[in-house]
DNA sequence: TTTATCCCCTA
DNA sequence: GTAGGGGATAAAT
């Protein structure tokens, strides 16, 4: 056998460990996870070459000739992060301190140097391996004695590979790049020919000058595409070919040698603080060995209650039929006591041949009691699921340990999202196996019932032992950050709680009412769509943007006022709002969209949503999804019911109370204006709070400069904006647009607002600099928005990031603050008022349903405990009111 | 059947 | 200008 060299494209690991792997780094904040991920890449493939030689190439900076050959060659690429930049030294250190010669060369990319060097060893009768992940390369392995692997996956690519994987040889991928373009090197290809498109052709007709010969006979919109687009293909072919005769300034010979300098190494390491890179640790990669039980007999199920007792925490994972927390059945239950051990207690499987399940009945007391009594120890992912779950089977959790979905949210929002196989991948690098791996998808599905006990045992048990391991892992991070440790304790945890009731509670709705709204929408929608199809001269679908734009553009030849961010003309309501003055047809379609929207998002999809089973509709409120502290409500969204046109109100109408209850409403006034106001100190929106003034026309009065009570409608109006606006994080640019005036009569407001709003001005001035210092804002109870684009280089990137700093701490602390009034209210109803159900939260509002008899005392308790939930400079004003439906209420 | 795009509803 | 969810279509798979 001939001998191997191995080649590394460092600039392709560097990337992908960077996003790979979590932001790690030093005790003084120095990036190192890219380091780490590439580094272990390094150490591994010394493993694995026993001893072969190993190059390593970068992409050296500046352009290359590619850039002559098209001047748009990797335009669209953003700038290399300032987080990764960092830790590109560092590499090149280690990898010369390895031992591996490291080659850089400016004028060319390193797929070229690495083609150069696969050549060079051809000749000298070497195999060459290549480690990459670029797709580019790939045109390398027509060559029997190079191949390409996946250090991270261990995958080999040889032709065979290639050829599985891309559908053409690896002698046609140039072809087949030229053909389909490259997005990340901003090649633009034929459009519409995809990967699949492109190996067709290829397969039929050999390779590019082929089907440009045929170019004329393939059919449809593709052979239009490819016909148009056949003098950029030789330029694409140029683009992605790889230039194999690079001067390296070096002998093949001298590739081969290694010179590792083992003292600088250490020294390296200890530097970036890589403890686990020890050479005890290097021996072995982690290996899985678990050893899950599946648990049958009530003998076992008490070995594992006594190892629960025993324990300091355990992970516990409900297995259940339906992610719907309201119907769901519990299949079974799995826990860990400690890393790779874990164990299923299958409850209600049913197929053919299953085995003997122990019975609910026993569970619930046997394990139900061990369970309660050993909850402060519990560690869940996504305990909200749990919780009502295990509750209506007899056990129930009003406290826990630990919840690592929340742990992982309150560490860093935007991070990663938050579910357990992210942060499995995230925080443990582990890959989990995926709830649709063990039921399927779609047609296919089977219910979690009938999955065959071993496959559940490894799939539930594993969710129970990474739950474990994410609680290892995530523990000590958090105990270096106590206030984010104090918010999720003090609020995010018992949330959960409050949270789970208020959708077991649902909200009720009159489904009669719905459906008569329904009917009568229909028919209008008809009328509209006919009037619309009449003025057209043809029928078209209505809801396509695309026909639509063909209709008024193209046919009718309506002015092209605005597109869309890919280029189309858009048809969006401003545009329509526009063209409707002077058309009939853009008036009619926007009458249309108004009412088929009502339809289909509201009055059909509330009617569908309604559980049969409790005749009410349950949300599910996501706890861990907005980057600011905010809830989102899912299936159905119960935070965009309309409210601010009539005929929206009417789905609001048909929110009511049972029989003999009235629905409350109470929400925060102005809360984030207040918040503003007490962040700042501002003197003048101070005083306005303090003496309830009306604030918008308090600030016309300031721009404006006039008396309060001489502010016109439109002047309050003006001034709204500007405070919403400032809210936003908005320049005068925007402002122009939302009022309508010129850009320097924005920037007169502005200037006017800022000159007497120094506090505000101040405030936006010292958040800005203080997330480019940190890189965080924080909200009034310590939550982290974490703003890693603040310092970027991209202007619009950065602006982002600038607007953000603004907004979140005035809309987290509102969510902050609505939270804790949520707890304490829940707290309230739990020991004073349990005839109140809270049903709904909207952000700045909560909705409650309670007996008619005594709704006044209960509507003032509520307003009142909203009121004084936290002290801020400022009053904090709740406004309620009480309805027989939310409309009514609000 | 999944994914991307456009549009539109809320605080 | 901030923060979200979701319906319908059309293309990719």
């Amino acid at each position: 056998m001939k001998d191997r060299i191995f080649v590394i494209d460092g600039s392709s690991y560097l990337y992908r460990a960077f996003h790979a792997m979590p932001p790690l780094s030093t005790s003084s904040g120095k990036p190192t996870g890219a380091v780490k991920g590439v580094t272990n890449m390094l150490i591994n493939l010394k493993k694995e070459s026993e001893g072969s030689p190993i190059i390593v190439v970068f992409d050296a900076k500046g352009k290359t000739f590619r850039n002559d050959i098209y001047k748009e060659y990797k335009a669209n690429r953003p700038p290399m992060p300032d987080e990764l930049r960092e830790q590109l030294e560092p590499v090149k250190s280690i990898c010369r301190a390895i031992g591996f010669p490291l080659i850089e060369i400016s004028g060319v990319e390193a797929d070229d140097v690495i083609a150069t060097i696969a050549r060079m060893a051809k000749d000298a009768k070497y195999k060459c391996v290549i480690s990459s992940l670029d797709k580019d390369l790939m045109q390398l392995v027509e060559d029997p004695d190079t191949t390409m692997m996946n250090t991270m996956k261990h995958i080999i690519f040889n032709e065979e590979k290639v050829f599985e994987k891309f559908g053409v040889k690896p002698n046609q991928v140039r072809d087949m790049l030229a053909l389909t373009g490259d997005s990340s090197d901003n090649i633009p290809g034929v459009p519409k020919v995809g990967q699949k498109t492109a190996a067709k052709w290829l397969n039929e007709y050999g390779d590019l000058e082929g089907i440009k010969k045929n170019a004329e006979s393939i059919t449809g919109v593709v052979g239009e595409n490819l016909r148009n687009c056949l003098n950029d293909l030789d330029r694409n072919v140029e683009l992605v070919s790889l230039k194999e005769d690079v001067d390296l300034n070096i002998d093949f010979t001298d590739l081969l040698k290694l010179s590792p300098n083992d003292e600088e190494l250490e020294k390296i390491f200890t530097e970036l603080e890589f403890k686990a890179l020890d050479k005890s640790k290097q021996e072995e990669a982690p290996k899985k060995d678990s050893k899950y039980k599946t648990i049958l007999s009530e003998k076992d199920l008490k070995k594992w209650i006594n190892k629960i007792n025993k324990s300091k925490v355990f992970a516990l994972d409900t297995e259940t039929d339906s992610v719907n927390t309201v119907s769901a059945n519990l299949i079974g239950i799995s826990i860990s006591v400690s890393e790779n051990e874990g164990c299923y207690i299958p409850i209600g499987h049913s197929y053919d041949g299953c085995p003997e399940q122990l019975k609910m009945d026993h569970v619930v007391k046997t394990f139900g009691p061990a369970i309660e009594q050993n909850q402060k120890k519990i560690v869940g992912q996504n305990l909200k699921f749990d919780i009502p779950i295990l509750s209506r089977h007899g056990i129930n959790i009003t406290e826990f340990c630990a919840d690592t979905m929340l742990m992982s949210y309150v560490l860093n929002s935007t991070a990663t999202r938050h579910g357990m196989d992210r942060l499995a991948d995230y925080y443990l690098n582990y890959t989990t196996t995926k709830y649709s791996d063990v039921t399927g998808t779609a047609s296919k599905q089977i219910s979690f019932s009938e999955v065959k006990l071993e496959v559940a045992t490894d799939y539930a048990s594993e969710d129970a032992d990474i739950t474990l391991r994410l609680y290892n892992v995530l523990a000590p991070m958090l105990k270096d950050k106590p206030t984010q440790e104090k918010l999720l304790h003090d609020i995010e945890y018992p949330l959960v709680n409050v949270l789970a009731r208020v959708e077991q509670n649902g909200a009720k709705i009159d489904k009669n009412k719905l459906s008569k709204h329904s009917k009568e929408l229909s028919k209008k929608i008809n009328e509209l769509s006919s009037q619309a199809f009449k003025i057209a001269g043809e029928e078209f679908n209505l809801d396509s943007p695309k026909q639509l734009l063909e209709i008024l553009y193209e046919k009718q030849g309506l002015p092209v006022l605005k597109k869309t961010p890919k280029g189309q003309p858009s048809t969006n309501e401003d545009t329509l709002q526009r063209l409707s003055e002077e058309y009939e047809l853009p008036k009619i379609i926007l009458q249309y969209r108004t009412l088929a929207k009502l339809k289909s998002t509201y009055t059909d999809s509330l009617i569908n949503i309604e559980n049969p089973k409790t005749e009410r509709i349950h949300t599910s409120y996501q706890q861990a999804v907005t980057s600011t502290g905010r809830l989102s409500s899912t299936e159905p969204n119960l935070q965009n019911i309309p409210i601010k046109t009539a005929e929206g109100r009417r789905i609001r109408e048909a929110f009511v109370p049972e029989k003999g209850n009235v629905l409350i409403s109470a929400d925060y006034s102005q809360i984030e204006l207040r918040i503003m106001a007490h962040l700042s100190k501002d003197k003048n929106l101070t005083h306005a709070f303090n003496n309830d003034i009306d604030v918008h026309s308090s600030t016309a009065a300031e721009v404006f400069g006039i008396s309060i009570d001489d502010v016109t409608q439109d002047q309050r109006r003006s001034a709204k904006a500007i405070n919403f606006g400032l809210m936003y994080g908005m320049s005068a640019f925007g402002l122009t647009r939302q009022l309508g005036i010129s850009r320097g009569e924005a920037q007169e407001y502005l200037d006017t607002y800022f000159a007497r709003y120094t506090g505000v001005r101040d405030y936006m001035d010292n958040i800005k600099a203080q997330a480019k210092e940190d890189k965080y804002v924080e909200t009034i109870m310590g939550r982290r928005l974490y703003l890693k684009e603040i310092n970027a280089a991209n202007a619009r990137l950065r602006q982002g990031a600038e607007r953000a700093a603004i907004n979140a701490p005035l809309q987290g602390s509102a969510a902050d603050i609505i939270k804790k009034a949520m707890l304490d209210i829940d707290n309230l109803i739990i020991n004073k008022m349990s005839d109140v159900k809270m049903i709904m939260q909207v952000h700045d509002e909560l909705v409650f349903e309670c007996p008619k008899n005594n709704a006044d005392t209960v509507m003032e308790k509520m307003k009142d405990t909203m009121e004084q939930t936290v002290k801020l400079n400022i009053p904090l004003i709740a406004e309620a009111a009480i309805g027989l439906n939310w409309n009514e209420a609000h």
